[in-house]
RNA sequence: GCCCGAGUGGCGGAAUAGGUAGACGCGUUGGACUUAAAAUCCAAUGUCAGCAAUGACGUGCCGGUUCAAUUCCGGCCUCGGGUACCA
């Protein structure tokens, strides 16, 4: 083989420099990942080397991703993407001294599985077993750093026996309730749908038309949170989308309560309105078509019959319905009752119709058609009056909503104020001639806890003839899901587990009489709503995790996962935290310290990837022909970190390349180890950005920076073995195998992670000369190189020296120069 | 509709306390090595004009501030994400 021969030849080293290795003649030039890989990923689990040590004396770092949902398809490349960033972090941190703490698990209810299970009647757990042996295999190929003694599986008994655990806590605290309402059903399925799996009002698997049906459902009162999930947020370092898609989540508006008068009754109708200073404006009412007053006032009504039937017809108007007719409003007077407003004293008309929601605020609203988008439209359908309370806009063309300038009119007490003075002056009033009172509103709503599946956890309450609903003692606890072969849904729509007698039937805690439990199971996402404390203390068979362990490991310090889960996922699990930090079980109020969230990645074609469109990529099979580390490194170096980015194969082939380079160059490397002055500055640069880079997410820019080293080094005949050594540990938390064998190779007997992270000499980021651009009117003409620091008027004559601005310049006047230092010069003419 | 984010070569993307636009990688072209190919190495590569030195233009569009704008300001357009008749 002549490479073999040619290396022999190149090389600077003798067989002897070799000491743990083999002898040059060996050497090829290119690395064996197939071999190298599973011989270092042996080695480092063997040896428990990423193990976080309870109570260990180096200060700790605990990094959290969002552990996967182990389905049958195995790992995908998002999979990598989104751990790539804190198993980088991790290792790093490991360099730094840090006993890091970085769990991984699996989030394994649900309903893929489920599916899967009826139809090929292989039982849930069998291929939920199978499935996390599979992610297994293929974390632990891939060489991720993760402590794999603390493995979480939510479907573990001994771990739901927790979230069944937390949530009988909920319930002995008043939040949890049972309440009716519509759920998307398919007809033709029997089966109740989630709204991801209704989009377009269309049944996800036989597509048929969704119905809306009324169902008993558990919800968790997470309203009552509101307020401080909002300001737990002020404790979350994230970036602004992340906080921003909360606060919009969560909703909070503020405003006030309103109370019309229902004309010639002793009722009021309460709304709630962001816009009190509008009042003046109120000129009709619009109520839900639920809302209550219309049932109570029934018999004044004139037009009853109308009434009923829109109220029906609303009633049946399906989520996607509404949606799509939200452009047309509808609605129907209601004849007979008449409102007054309180500040004009004016009789107004009363209207039901279905752009008022019974779910927010009150369910009624003051109509103020002069400055509100929808009730100028109801306004000019229905031929309402729309009067101009705020000068500015043109009420021919439409409402005038802006609140930033504009002044009252036609507005009695608060003419000529602007609106948040108006705001204030007015709900003052209100709140004084108790007319009304300051109210805060949210768009959250509470979370619908139950599901009719059976692969889930099991709600822990059992319903009595005698005591009613009766939560089952902690002591029984878990409530384990029976081990069935058959677990259909029902005709009814009602959970499989309903079909189960031995699961079903029971006995009352309280009067020990024949009983029945419920049926309906947690939701995917209660499992993951506490993962987080588990890891702490995995095998703990009495709490959560041990006190004393909560404590040393404290809170997550970084948490990086999926935009998609910033809304629900993120809220619904510091929901679980704070309660739990109210009753006394967790120490801190917030779970994590910092969220971070990577971008998708697309395929080749830019679209987001699918099966049906043919453009997955399977990780596995860039293992098993690049390597891992080649993986690793090119699902970084793809593109910006936290941004969307199309696959492109033959970037994988360069990332290939690039560590074929680091490779082919150890026969340079020269035991000497005196560092190459030549190269001081960079190297120093080099550390000190991509350690900067690493922290910022920018893996992209921090593997160019090592591609820079290592092109400067490859130019050289000889590499000083101290220099190769940085770019080894600056590289090690991306390729970790390849620096970890080259590291050995150069003798040495520790691991990496042991190793210390490289630090820089700040007084040497510097180079001794650099390059100057001379500008003439802004645009470069000339370079002048300089050595550094030069003093500025030296700078000028030098540059006013250089031939081609002499000729720029010619014999016009200069008008002004602008100096700046170790940068540019320019010179206006 | 509203709220975020983003628009830069053939492609992924660099560079914003305003200061050399296009780092790094991919691709392409030419060359070296080879019987040949692969691999590797060397060189070129924003567009236009020119043999060249060089010049003009160029960061979604229009305008502004400045000695200097991808970066700041105003007004748009397009794409991606979130949310949705939330009063």
């Amino acid at each position: 083989m002549p490479e073999l021969r040619w290396y022999r030849e190149q090389s600077s080293l003798t067989d002897d420099f070799l000491l743990g290795g083999r002898p040059m003649s060996e050497f090829i030039p290119s690395f064996n990942h197939r071999e190298i890989e599973p011989k270092w990923q042996k080695r480092w689990y063997d040896s428990q080397l990423f193990s976080g040590e309870d109570f260990g004396h180096k200060p700790k770092y605990y990094t959290l991703v969002e552990y996967p949902y182990p389905s049958g398809s195995g790992m995908h490349v998002g999979h990598f993407r989104a751990y790539m960033s804190l198993e980088v972090i991790s290792r790093k941190r490991r360099m730094e001294g840090y006993n890091v703490l970085f769990p991984i698990g699996f989030d394994a209810f649900g309903l893929p599985t489920e599916n899967y299970a009826i139809k090929n009647k292989i039982h849930p757990r069998e291929i939920t077993d199978k499935n996390i042996a599979e992610f297994m295999k293929e974390l632990k190929a891939a060489g991720f750093s993760f402590d794999f003694s603390r493995i979480v599986d939510t479907t573990d008994p001994e771990y739901y026996k927790f979230t069944q655990w937390i949530f009988l806590k909920l319930y002995e605290h008043g939040l949890v309730y049972k309440s009716k309402t519509y759920v998307n059903f398919c007809p033709d399925c029997n089966v109740v749908l989630s709204n991801e799996e209704s989009q377009g009002g269309v049944c996800d698997r036989c597509g048929s038309s969704v119905v809306q049906k009324e169902k008993d459902v558990w919800f968790l009162k997470i309203t009552a949170y509101a307020e401080k999930l909002l300001e737990g947020l002020n404790d979350l370092e994230s970036s602004q989308r992340i906080r921003v898609e909360q606060e919009n989540w969560i909703g909070k508006s503020e405003g006030a309560y309103i109370f019309f008068p229902l004309k010639d009754t002793k009722d009021k109708i309460k709304v709630y309105t962001t816009r009190p200073d509008t009042i003046y404006g109120a000129t009709f009412m619009v109520l839900a078509p639920e809302h209550e007053l219309i049932k109570k006032h029934i018999k004044e009504i004139k037009n009853v019959q109308e009434i009923k039937n829109y109220q029906i017809e609303a009633k049946h108007k399906s989520e996607f319905e509404r949606i799509q007719l939200q452009k047309d409003k509808t609605g129907v007077r209601v004849e007979g009752l008449q409102a007054i407003n309180p500040l004009t004293g004016k009789t107004i008309p009363i209207f039901i119709a279905d752009y008022v929601m019974i779910t927010y605020g009150t369910g009624a609203i003051m109509a103020v058609p002069g400055h509100d988008d929808r009730d100028y439209e109801f306004a000019k359908k229905y031929g309402l009056d729309i009067v101009e309370v705020i000068a500015g806009g043109d009420l021919s063309e439409g409402a005038y909503t802006n609140t930033e300038s504009g002044i009252l009119v036609n507005s009695g007490i608060i003419n000529g104020l602007d609106v948040a003075r108006a705001k204030a002056k007015i709900t003052n009033y209100l709140e004084e001639n108790d007319l009304g009172e300051k109210a805060v509103q949210f768009k959250m709503k509470d979370w619908a806890f139950n599901r009719q599946r059976y692969w889930g956890e099991p709600i822990p309450l059992v319903y009595c003839r005698d005591c009613g609903i009766v939560p089952v003692p902690y002591e029984d606890l878990p409530v384990k899901l029976p081990m069935v072969k058959e677990f259909m849904p029902t005709e009814t729509g009602e959970s499989p587990l309903a079909n189960i007698p031995e699961f079903v039937n029971c006995t009352c805690p309280k009067c020990n009489k024949p009983a029945k439990r419920e049926t309906d199971t947690m939701p995917q996402w209660a499992g993951s709503s506490w993962y987080f404390l588990r890891y702490l203390d995995p095998h703990n068979p009495s709490a959560i995790a041990a006190k004393d362990k909560m404590e040393y490991w404290g809170k997550v310090d970084w948490y990086n996962g999926g935009m998609e889960h910033v809304t629900r996922h993120l809220i619904y699990s510091r929901f679980w935290n704070q309660f739990l930090y109210d009753i006394g079980e967790v120490l801190h109020r917030e779970p994590y310290s910092k969220r971070t969230a990577q971008g998708l990645i697309l395929g080749a074609d830019g679209e987001k990837m699918s099966k049906s469109r043919g453009n997955v990529i399977d990780p596995m099979e860039i293992i098993e022909s690049d390597g891992a580390d080649t993986l690793r490194t090119y699902i970084l170096f793809i593109g910006d970190y936290e941004m969307p980015t199309p696959w492109n194969e033959n970037g994988v082939r360069g990332c290939r390349r690039f560590l074929d380079k680091i490779w082919r160059m150890f026969p340079k490397v020269s035991a000497i180890t005196t560092i190459s002055s030549k190269l001081e500055s960079l190297v120093n640069k080099t550390i000190k950005g991509v350690g900067d880079d690493y922290e910022n997410l920018k893996f992209n820019t921090a593997i160019a920076k090592m591609m820079t080293l290592a092109n400067e080094f490859s130019q050289l005949d000889t590499i000083s073995k101290q220099d190769y050594e940085i770019l080894l540990k600056l590289l090690s938390p991306v390729a970790s195998h390849l620096t970890e064998e080259l590291w050995h190779m150069l003798g040495n007997e520790s691991f990496l992670v042991e190793e210390k992270w490289p630090s820089y000499d700040p007084e040497k980021l510097m180079e001794d000369t650099i390059e100057i651009v001379i500008n003439i009117n802004g645009k470069v003409r000339d370079k002048l190189v300089v050595p550094v620091d030069l003093p500025d008027s030296e700078l000028l004559s030098r540059a006013k020296a250089q031939e081609k601005i002499k000729e720029w310049i010619g014999d016009k006047p200069i008008k002004k120069t602008i100096v700046v230092k170790n940068k540019l010069v320019n010179i206006v003419i």
